[in-house]
DNA sequence: CCGCAAATGCAACCCTGTTGCAAACAGGTT
DNA sequence: AACCTGTTTGCAACAGGGTTGCATTTGCGG
């Protein structure tokens, strides 16, 4: 009988009101262990080496999106448009800035220091999130870039 | 027998030296004919509904592969993971502005007011476009996404 | 200890996108 | 005009990500 264990991730659980069951500890224990945002597959590969055996991949999605629907996961899409979990303690240390997307040779740059405007938005929309994404050339690819 | 038929669309795919063919030109006048990027399900509803009949699906993902080849379309991934197609002269016309894109339909919106900012950029690097993504939920998907 | 809502697990399904292959076609050649 | 050849089309079947329905189990408050 665990009345308060001692599980820093039981106690985020608890702390976002919802139910504390062993699949939701189990998902958070390796998406903190994360240091990139993974998806559904991989996450359901990592589980499934783990000592307590396979989860049901339907679960792990109802697993996922109460954690992003309670905060404690983000949910994204990577460049092949497959969604990637990643625990918000490893999100906050990534906030939102723009980026730079080369055209030549595709590397992603952060831009720290440009400031993302405030979106003025049609009645009934509401922001999220802002993305500024700016594609050019790169310091690295100016001097080759006069062919397109 | 065409030698040079009056058909812009045609025209464009001879200019961009790939067979000119009937699916072609079908894809071509109802990517030009739209205001928005589409994905290939609304495609393929449109091309449903005109008088030539369905079109292949998987015809429609290789005329579209190859429109986008030759720089007559182009693709981008809706904020659903969905991809969604644009005529190349549509594109040109919606260049610098921000796109809102509702995580509930994955519906893109263009937000001519927002003002787009200057790229502050480090030294050597050069922008060629700044695109800005505000990822929310839109007027129409607002009263369901209580709901989640 | 009970009861109930929430969460789990399983099976089956949908949707987007791909691959293989035979038949049809575009467009240059004779 | 008929021919030839590589491209394109259409069909069927597949693959992977993500979702839904439903019966069973479980967390947790009373």
């Amino acid at each position: 009988m665990p009345e308060i264990s001692p599980d820093p991730f039981a106690a985020q659980l608890r702390a976002a009101a919802v139910k504390v069951t062993r699949p939701r500890l189990r998902v958070l224990a390796v998406l903190s262990r994360a240091t990139a945002a993974l998806t559904h597959s991989e996450l359901e590969e990592q589980l499934a080496d783990s000592p307590q055996g396979i989860l049901d991949r339907v679960t792990l999605y109802r697993v996922l999106d109460s954690l992003v629907e309670c905060g404690l996961a983000q949910r994204t899409l990577d460049a092949r448009g497959v969604y990637r979990f990643l625990s918000s303690s490893v999100q906050a240390r990534h906030a939102a800035h723009a980026h730079f997307h080369c055209q030549r040779c595709g590397g992603i740059t952060c831009l720290e220091q440009m400031e993302v405007p405030v979106a003025d938005l049609p009645a009934g929309y509401s922001a999220r999130q802002v993305d500024i994404e700016v594609r050019g050339v790169c310091a690295a690819c100016a001097p080759l870039s006069g062919a397109a």
